[in-house]
DNA sequence: ATTATCTATAGATCTATAGATAATGC
DNA sequence: ATTATCTATAGATCTATAGATAATGC
């Protein structure tokens, strides 16, 4: 029963909280435009506009401040998404959600590389976000197939399918654009190409 | 008319020869391993047997040993699956070529970890694996398309598809099960996903 | 009292160069 | 002569801790 972010944030003292919510942002951009590897602790702070040992009172350790950016991106997306945990998108609502989201993705590249290049560094050795990444897809997984099935259950898409491959599938359609996008966004139309894709799902799986 | 390998590398010296391509297996280890910015010369040299400033004696800076190492992995790799530039698969030979490809990558983990690594990583600032990324990327697409484009005028697959698009598609794919099945390897059966999908799109493209 | 900062600094790295010495092979 | 090595070292980093001083808010 964590209280709410204690990922080596602290509480309290409002002139603190102000500068922890404007490190998470910053450390997000250098993440994202470095990687956890090469992200540097002294520029994050520079750009924060304190010291370096000044931000570490704020975040115990490089990885804290990691832990803590992830924990951000995830309440922000996952959300999302995947719904308020009372009402989550069902069948083929989130195969539509999922499209809309990849339309959104595109305007935010900077999220976008943020979670393309800690997943994937997240594969190295003794990466501090391996079980984050795991995790995450676990649970992307989970919640996509689940949506499959209660749409083939409603009778939206045929009986039988995969749904647990499909999920696979889909995620790795997404994560692989994102990859090509990144590295030329003007010749790969990342939410065109997830849509078609979409919707040759749709004609295949449909009853 | 490039003589050779002549990036970064020598020439002459059987010793030196042999130096080279023994740095050159275990870099590419060490760039699996740590991505290009957590790698340290240090380490390849130590792991090489010799000192680093006598590593940097065949490479003349890190730099140019990435350059060499992503030499090797396309002389290796893509020579191995697009053909012998006089004879590349064509068509439907190409898909199940793709097919073999993914189960031969799900029995050599490091060399599919540096390639996830490294694409992904160049999507940062500066990265000096970029263009190198890029072009493999436009290749691979041109590469896949030009086959797909084949297939339909030989009749395998019907007429007016998107070569472009599903060669961008299955590219995804691959890559997209690679990030997944590295960070859970028993949790992932990469080459049966992809199969399924292959075999999907060519119930969907056949005439 | 707790929190927010700072300066100073320890202790590890890192890449790359200078310059010396030994081995190789024309 | 060219190539292969080494030691020494410059010059930049890096993360993290110690310890002091100022501000905050019960």
């Amino acid at each position: 029963m964590a209280t709410r972010t204690d990922s080596g944030g602290r509480r309290g003292y409002a002139v603190g909280d102000a500068r922890r919510e404007r490190i998470l942002h910053i450390a997000m951009q250098e993440f994202a435009e470095k990687g956890y590897r090469g992200a540097s602790l002294a520029r994050v702070a520079e750009r924060a506009g304190l010291s370096q040992p000044g931000l570490l009172h704020h975040f115990r350790s490089k990885e804290r401040l990691l832990v803590a950016v992830l924990e951000l991106r995830d309440r922000r997306d996952v959300e999302r998404f995947f719904g308020d945990a009372d009402d989550p998108p069902s069948g083929l609502d989130l195969l539509a959600g999922l499209v809309r989201l990849v339309e959104h993705n595109a305007r935010t590249p900077e999220l976008v590389r943020l979670f393309t290049v800690l997943t994937s560094e997240a594969v190295t050795a003794d990466h501090p976000a391996r079980a984050w990444a795991r995790a995450r897809y676990a649970f992307t997984r989970t919640r996509i197939a689940r949506a499959l099935r209660e749409a083939a259950e409603a009778g939206d898409l045929r009986a039988g399918i995969d749904a647990e491959a499909h999920a696979a599938r889909l995620i790795s359609v997404m994560d692989g654009l994102q990859v090509q996008w990144l590295l030329d966004p003007e010749g790969v139309d990342m939410p065109a190409l997830f849509k078609a894709h979409v919707d040759d799902l749709l004609a295949t799986l449909r009853p």
